[in-house]
DNA sequence: GCCGTTTTCGGCCCGACTGTTTTCAGTCG
């Protein structure tokens, strides 16, 4: 349902703003609205979403929002109106005019603006359930322009989509959570406030949030809690406990304990739940019970408590070592760390550089200069720049010219530079059958090449897997981007054998990437551990488009470190000369590398 | 709706694929 103006403010963090200006923008594009105008509120979307700074405490604070790209007069205007109301009076006006969930329509694959107008029109279809439905009677073959094959992949696309409980990614639900924990935290007792569950975990997505709180004041902690301006809706609240949804639609739930269960309390909600099971069957075995205030050795009067104050004394009751969040998962952790045998795991500082980024010469948003400067604030050492290449049409790809261009200007820029150098890419395409998108003459003069696909998602598992196989056989080839191209909530990942693709870099020397985009988030943790096993390097990537987007990295090492990585298992923390000996490894290779030739032959032929 | 300017309106990344056509519209990235 729609906020009304009238009705209690909830603050507004970007997201909001960014959801609201989509939303927006889907509407007016159902409506057939100018589609420079849509894309202009798409890109504020965007903006608005890489900001670095929250929209609403900076005018909050009293202070300018600066000029922001793509932002003029009108947008910059309805973001003050969305910080102070909630929402935005064009947004109201498009949904009175237009059914409130139609713009759900166009999340299914396949369905456009026109589509969802026309089925609007014809069938009177608003909301999925009766596009569900429309299908399911076979009505929307009927229609022109639609078949029985369209008809059937919206069935299946509905079905996907209805069955799925909404979870934020892990960078939405940071944006809402750490603002609420930091509230929590100025409270002014000293209370000792953590984010622990499946966030803690840094798993990619997160269904809730769990706020752990040690304080001796349990009563004003609740109270606190259920303050905090973001609570739409008290789902329950008790002495120790309490839930509540916030107007962003995130759950949140708060427990305190006292100080001295930190520790037992931490782990018990941290989790997972497969984890602790484990966990309690060893204190089981010592003959101590487990729970969430702490450790406990019966006795004949009663229970002793002998542990629980800190998480390492949870482990040390049960004969372990510390185990780091991101590795408990009942997957191998517990008999890792009994054998004393679990990893260090990565850590952001181990990052020397990042070999993904795009600048404005293609779909980016700084300059060479404002990269380079932006990397080096983030305290790393060399940063690739790595644009898409000319298939990628509408990113401007960069053809032969454009890329010996801009290799020249970074020959030039890494002259002055100080403190960081830049290294010259290209994320250039891996086309249908394989063969990469500019010719070897080119990609030849590069430091490295990454490799990516970005069409042909659909393929059998044997053909995308042989099409990136023959990719790898390529003269210069050295790290394949975000390797399953999964969007999260979005795009499935595509069919691929991973493990053959991993031993295949193996052989040929070749490293994949990590993408810490936080729509992206690829490789995923099992395919880390993969990698690792087969003693294939991981390049965690920040695939910037915009200088502040190095922030993201952070992500990428919790996903890094729930894989198992360690600093040796990850390309990027190599000091610049040793990385350089490794790219040049993967460039130039000699007339043994056959395979690609001969089908690069082939296929020219055939054509 | 933004932007840049030859200062007040015209241009704004576009190629490929799919299913539906019978020469192409709609969607995607």
């Amino acid at each position: 349902m729609a906020t009304k103006k009238s009705s209690p403010v909830h603050p507004v963090h970007n997201p909001d703003i960014a959801r609201i200006f989509a939303e927006i923008a889907d509407l007016l594009e159902i409506q057939g609205a100018n589609p420079f105008r849509i894309r202009a509120y798409r890109n504020a979307v965007r903006t608005v979403g890489d900001l670095p700074f929250d929209v609403a405490q900076t005018l909050r604070d009293g202070k300018e929002l600066p000029k922001l790209p793509g932002i003029g007069e009108d947008l910059a205007a309805k973001m003050h109106e969305i910080a102070e109301t909630g929402t935005a009076s064009l947004l109201e006006r498009l949904r009175r005019e237009l059914p409130p969930a139609i713009s759900e329509l166009l999340r299914v694959p396949g369905l456009g603006p026109k589509r969802v107008k026309h089925l609007h029109e014809e069938l009177d279809i608003n909301t999925l359930e009766q596009l569900y439905k429309a299908a399911q009677d076979g009505r929307i073959r009927a229609l022109a322009g639609f078949g029985p094959k369209t008809e059937a992949s919206i069935l299946a696309a509905v079905e996907t989509h209805l069955t799925k409980k909404r979870r934020f990614k892990l960078a939405t639900a940071a944006q809402y959570a750490e603002p609420f924990a930091t509230y929590l935290r100025t409270g002014g007792r000293g209370d000792e406030v953590v984010i622990a569950g499946s966030y803690r975990r840094m798993k990619e997505t997160v269904g809730d949030i769990d706020i752990l709180i040690a304080t001796d004041d349990a009563d004003a902690a609740m109270a606190r809690f259920l303050r905090y301006a973001e609570v739409k809706e008290v789902l329950a609240s008790g002495t120790t406990r309490a839930s509540v949804m916030l107007a962003s639609g995130l759950q949140v739930d708060l427990r305190a304990v006292p100080k001295e269960s930190l520790g037992a309390a931490l782990h018990y909600f941290t989790g997972s739940k497969a984890h602790n099971i484990a966990v309690r069957r060893l204190a089981q075995e010592r003959g101590l019970k487990l729970n969430e205030y702490g450790v406990f050795a019966k006795s004949r009067r009663g229970e002793k408590r002998v542990a629980g104050d800190t998480e390492v004394s949870v482990f040390a009751a049960v004969g372990l070592p510390f185990i780091p969040p991101e590795l408990r998962e009942d997957a191998g952790e517990i008999e890792a760390a009994r054998r004393g045998e679990l990893p260090h795991l990565v850590e952001l500082r181990d990052l020397r550089g990042d070999l993904h980024a795009h600048t404005r010469a293609t779909d980016g948003r700084g300059s060479l200069r404002e990269m380079a400067q932006a990397a080096r604030e983030h305290g790393l050492e060399y940063l690739a720049i790595t644009e898409h290449s000319r298939r990628v049409a509408m990113a401007h790809g960069l053809d032969p010219i454009r890329l010996a261009k801009q290799i020249d200007e970074i020959d030039t820029l890494n002259r002055e530079l100080a403190g960081i150098t830049l290294l010259k890419g290209i994320e250039v395409d891996i086309l249908d059958d394989g063969i990469l998108d500019l010719p070897d003459s080119i990609l030849g003069k590069l430091d490295l090449v990454v490799g990516a696909v970005h069409s042909k998602f659909n393929l059998s598992r044997v053909q995308q897997t042989e099409r990136i196989l023959a990719a790898m056989d390529a003269p210069n080839f050295s790290i394949l981007a975000h390797p399953t191209g999964r969007l999260l909530d979005t795009r499935p990942p595509y069919d691929v054998d991973m493990l053959r693709v991993i031993r295949k870099a193996k052989a040929r020397g070749i490293a994949l990437e990590l993408n810490a985009h936080p729509e992206r988030l690829d490789l995923i943790d099992a395919h880390c551990r993969m990698a690792k096993d087969e003693g294939v390097p991981v390049a965690i990537n920040s695939d910037a488009h915009s200088p502040h987007d190095f922030d993201q990295l952070r992500f990428g090492v919790g996903q890094a470190r729930r894989g198992w990585l360690t600093a040796k298992d990850v390309l990027n923390t190599r000091p610049l000369a040793e990385l350089r000996r490794f790219l040049a490894g993967t460039m130039n290779r000699g007339p043994d590398d056959r395979k690609y030739e001969a089908r690069k032959a082939v296929n020219r032929k055939a054509r």
